[in-house]
DNA sequence: CGACATTTTGATTAGCCTCAATGGAGGTGG
DNA sequence: CCACCTCCATTGAGGCTAATCAAAATGTCG
């Protein structure tokens, strides 16, 4: 088993990799862990590239059997299950960096659908492999579980956030979280494009897209916003994250 | 490595374990995994008694380190965060066989708080010494990520499928969900002691605890349960499993 | 039995959904 | 190039659900 021993051109078979995943979550994968040249390459040969998907193409259905996990290089995807009465329901936005269909894992198939809501490239990690190779590399298995349930955990935190909030406050969660995990990437955390639909969006939150839409139109007269279309501009983020906390709470000054 | 080998006294060693554990998780750990004796025992050791926590008792706090994991033998907790205007929210009830604490592995503290609902017992797994263990031996790692995955997918679930439903709904999903899960323990699944509160209850499901009270009353009134303080009994699950679905849907027969 | 917490009940209000109709953007064909 | 269509986003009016406020009833425990 390879044991914590820097080897000389590790940093840049590490860079390589990162390279090859783009900024995507795989590299957090490797990047705290000592690897030896042999291993980095092991890990490196499993990752596999896949052609880009486009606007509605789906990466896999609920029910489809479970093989891999992904990686998000460029584009988006939404996250979606069917209610009972066939209704949509979107679970989970996917963007540059992250990783989706971890959620299979406990059950061998996948409970969602993916769907690109852009062109979109991923990489591909085929999850018996991965499991394999977890186990010869120290450090790798710990940071497997330990992304695995950050991964999970975050979209846990997202929908318990979501949840007991009212329309505004949940507007105002979304476009500040959209903005933190762009910033993560290196992009600007207040002027982005939304990679989805109004429509996507209401469904996600759980609103009407009518209360989307006048949500969108007060946040702009307010001043906190402005937004043409997709493109959103955060103007006042201090407010935004003002509006975050419980309604039923009067505004204090923080020094009262 | 101990690879794939029955041994003798290995159901008996099982059955231990299990003893040991009451009918808590752990056994599911172990359960589709061949282990070999020495493994068992390896396995045995590092899961701890604790003495029993008392209603109201602290389990750990949230920003506390991570160090175990836990299994409920006897009883019941909460899992509680503290939303930024200082009100708890609670975030899952554990009943006994079900794990909690794996919410921290991801940060190495813990984002919630686990408080005793009543007198309960648990048994405490250092996770460092699992996580050795299911490097050596074959399958428990398998094993640890699935129930991991698992037990963080349902609550998720949960969540989801409290979002976006009426108050109605809300109810009657949770009554049948912790009817499944005493079920799945051996007890009745239609009738039970609830060990949480109403205002556990309403908090849990985001509602005030005048509207927790008005629905007992409503399910009551219309005949689909019988409750008397916190003992409950589902007298008409398939009424109940009806409000499951979307309220918005007229109903109509499954033949038309 | 009295003090306290919890639960229940009643009246009112606010927030969001629904239904309905209008306004724009992008694509197609005359 | 413009008329037209379709899809999506916006705006308005009204209704329903559940929150809030207030208070009584019930239960718990010393």
């Amino acid at each position: 088993m390879g044991i914590m021993k820097p080897v000389a051109d590790n940093g840049v078979r590490l860079r390589a990799i990162r390279e090859a995943c783009s900024s995507c979550s795989l590299s957090d994968l490797c990047l705290p862990v000592a690897l030896e040249g042999s291993d980095v390459d092991a890990l490196d040969r499993i990752v596999q590239r896949r052609r880009p998907l486009n606007r509605g193409d789906q990466l896999y259905r609920a029910g489809n059997t479970f093989g891999s996990i992904y990686a998000v290089r460029t584009g988006s995807l939404k996250s979606s299950t069917l209610s009972e009465d066939g209704e949509e329901q979107i679970t989970a936005f996917h963007l540059p960096g992250e990783l989706l269909g971890l959620d299979a894992i406990s059950f061998d198939h996948h409970p969602s659908t993916a769907e690109a809501l852009e062109t979109t490239s991923l990489c591909e990690i085929p999850f018996t492999e991965l499991e394999l190779l977890s186990a010869k590399i120290p450090g790798l298995q710990h940071q497997l579980l330990r992304i695995m349930s950050r991964e999970i955990f975050d979209e846990q935190e997202m929908l318990l956030a979501l949840a007991r909030r009212t329309a505004e406050q949940r507007l105002a969660i979304l476009l500040l979280s959209l903005g933190d995990r762009f910033g993560r990437r290196g992009l600007s955390p207040t002027r982005y494009r939304l990679p989805m639909s109004r429509h996507d969006l209401s469904n996600y939150l759980g609103l009407a897209p009518e209360t989307m839409s006048r949500l969108f139109k007060r946040f702009v007269d307010q001043g906190w916003i402005c937004a043409s279309g997709r493109e959103v501009h955060l103007t006042d983020v201090p407010a935004l994250r003002e509006m975050t906390g419980n309604p039923n709470v009067r505004r204090q000054s923080e020094g009262a």
